[in-house]
DNA sequence: TCAGAAAATGACCAGTTAGTCATGTCTTCA
DNA sequence: TGAAGACATGACTAACTGGTCATTTTCTGA
């Protein structure tokens, strides 16, 4: 009984193995995509057996699904740090967008399996995961909402619907994560959040 | 020799046996994805033999880009015709939102194909394919790009690159496209037609 | 040190499916 | 009418892969 508030070394030599096998998993995924990545590959670059990944996950998809509600766990957790850090609610939209966008460059990998698959989770997962990937995707968009509709009740943004408002906003980062991903070269990411807070914020039309 | 200008009866029969399948495979395919569809489903729902397909493509691939190519293109087709109808800079790109719902509603099978699987054709096709894919959905975006950069020259728009501009709204319909596929009743289409419009020409922050 | 538990392993199985091809059917036209 | 080519067909094959489980290896505690 040596562990009291923490986990016995067995508990953590187990939870590091599973974090070996996941970071494993992570890199195949964002590599080949949930249906061209085998468990063969998966099991060779974690240096485990393939059985071996059975006693940690119960299949392909709940290991799967298991690397993406982390990192909209991890998500969340940085942008509502950068978030909380500012005060007006256009700072804090624009904390968002900008966390957002850091987040991304330090985890590309996870991001291009959320960012390529989502559309075709739905095909991909039996009902019970794909509804779990599905709330907690909303919890994602229901912050944003209700930044979006702060600054609405404070009358620094116009009356939009907020969830509509976030919506679209997720829209326009999703659109640059994607080609990013595509064109991961000679791709200006920088410019682009630029041109997109612009949009949002201003829009295209040249003031009457 | 009875064909003048126009095709022998042969070739008439061989392209309608031949839309027979594009349309059974359209079907197909916008149910289950590119990778979950199967030739055997395909050929039976077109009402012919497995083997029959192959007189007519070459691949399961080659008959999935076939699909997405002419939608591509009856797509363009489409929004030019609205766009030709306007001459302000400001109303031709509406006219081109208006139309790419038009059609949207009219064809949602192949825009499940298009939507929920761009992101991945990368992964399911060869390199030829999806480079034909790549210049293809290219053509669109320059379209718009110069319907954007046109409005810039004559000042309705402001100084944006009209590239990235033209990039950021198609962000903008994509995500409407995704959440009216995935979620395919009760969502407010046009209620949020008329969001990204207004955003996008107008911005959400309040006028100062 | 060693017996028994726990964990790791990878050959194997079963299901799936893109693509083939030998055979059968239809069309054409002399 | 019938020979010859064109076209349709679906049983079959070969390749792949998620998941299993009997066996081996490692660990533990007395």
């Amino acid at each position: 009984m040596e562990s009291e508030v923490s986990l016995s070394r067995k508990e953590r030599e187990r939870l590091a193995r599973q974090d070996e096998i996941l970071n494993a998993a992570r890199q195949v995924f964002s590599e080949h995509g949930f249906k061209n990545a085998t468990l063969d590959e998966i099991a060779e670059v974690a240096e485990f057996g393939k059985g071996t990944l059975y006693n940690y996950f119960k299949s392909k998809e709940e290991l799967f699904v298991s690397i993406i509600l982390r990192g909209i766990h991890h998500f969340q957790q940085f942008v509502e740090e950068a978030v909380n850090a500012k005060t007006s609610p256009r700072e804090r939209v624009e904390a968002y967008i900008d966390a957002a966008f850091e987040f991304f460059k330090m985890n590309r990998q996870i991001f291009s399996i959320l960012v390529l698959e989502r559309s075709t989770l739905a095909r991909s997962l039996n009902g019970d995961l794909f509804n779990q990937f599905c709330s907690e995707e909303a919890g994602l968009l229901d912050y944003l909402a209700r930044l979006i509709g702060d600054g609405v009740k404070k009358k620094a943004f116009k009356k939009f619907d907020p969830a509509k408002a976030a919506e679209a906003l997720f829209g326009l980062i999703h659109s640059i994560f994607i080609h990013a991903v595509m064109q991961p070269d000679a791709y200006d990411l920088n410019g682009n959040i630029e041109v997109i807070k612009k949009i949002f914020f201003e829009g295209i039309a040249a003031s009457a």
